[in-house]
DNA sequence: CCGGATGTTCACCT
DNA sequence: GAGGTGAACATCCG
């Protein structure tokens, strides 16, 4: 999916629906709908209220409504974008020209004027009435550097540790395997053994990754990414990368700086 | 034809 | 209980 940095590029494209009254929900995916709610109840729940705010936790978007309304919990899967007035906010990501297919439009509100469409080819995303954030971590772009290292002392990799939307939300493969790059850690050492200074490093790595692909435009922009993919060698220091599976997830990092 | 792809969830192990 | 693994979900691409 779309990691945090594209969800917080959906979230400010969702922006100029503020104020506007949701006329009509649609939903050509049942499946989209999370919790077995039927497409009825989300139509009655949303239609007829105003957006109020459109906020970002992790990788989920969220729409708040107005008199008290539910929210509108989004996720996007890996392949989910969101289109606002037409306007598909990322172009240059994979499946890019298949999201202009309106054929993947997985749900849909619509306005007075404009609409706000989530098209999805692969399906994985949902849409949920007042998502949980309870058992989610705190996003990692407002997280402090003491609840960062709290998150951390598990004896989990801490590659699957960073990805563990329930300790941090937010981090993707993509972002991981970029930050553990700048900060010269391997994926797989246990998270709960590195020192203070290496919590240090990884923390300062992981705001500048943040701040970093954001300015650039994403997830997908990384100094690693070009090279994430059999026979890629380090940027850095030209060593050959090695691919392994850590945390579930096809892992790419250099055997000469990530100790 | 096969493996793999920015994610989440669940069953089944250790 | 924590955490690992593999599968499933659905579709396209190289």
């Amino acid at each position: 999916m779309p990691e945090m940095l594209e969800i917080e590029i959906y979230r400010r494209s969702a922006e100029v629906i503020v104020g506007r009254e949701i006329k009509k929900v649609r939903t050509p995916d049942s499946n989209y709908i999370k919790g077995g709610v039927r497409p009825a109840n989300l139509r009655k729940a949303l239609e007829g209220r105003t957006v109020v705010s459109a906020r970002r936790h992790g990788k989920l978007l969220i729409l708040e409504t107005s008199d008290n309304g539910p929210s509108l919990g989004m996720r996007f899967g890996m392949t989910g974008v969101l289109v606002v007035d037409g306007v598909d906010a990322i172009s240059d990501m994979q499946y890019s020209s298949l999201r202009r297919n309106p054929k993947w439009n997985s749900f849909s509100l619509e306005f007075d004027e404009g609409q706000l469409h989530m098209r999805d080819p692969r399906r994985f995303g949902r849409v949920e009435l007042d998502p949980d954030e309870s058992k989610m971590g705190p996003d990692a772009a407002d997280m402090t550097f003491k609840e960062f290292r709290h998150a951390l002392q598990s004896s989990a990799p801490i590659k699957a540790r960073l990805m563990n939307q329930a300790v941090i939300a937010g981090l993707g493969n993509l972002l991981t395997d970029e930050l553990l790059w700048r900060a010269g850690v391997n994926p797989s050492v246990l998270s709960r053994s590195l020192d203070d200074a290496q919590y240090k490093n990884l923390y300062k790595q992981m705001r500048a990754t943040l701040r970093i692909l954001g300015a650039r435009g994403g997830s997908h922009r990384g100094d690693l990414h070009e090279f994430r993919h059999r026979d890629g060698i380090c940027p850095k220091d030209g060593s050959l990368l090695c691919r392994e599976t850590v945390g579930g997830r096809t892992t790419y990092w250099c055997p000469t700086h990530q100790r």
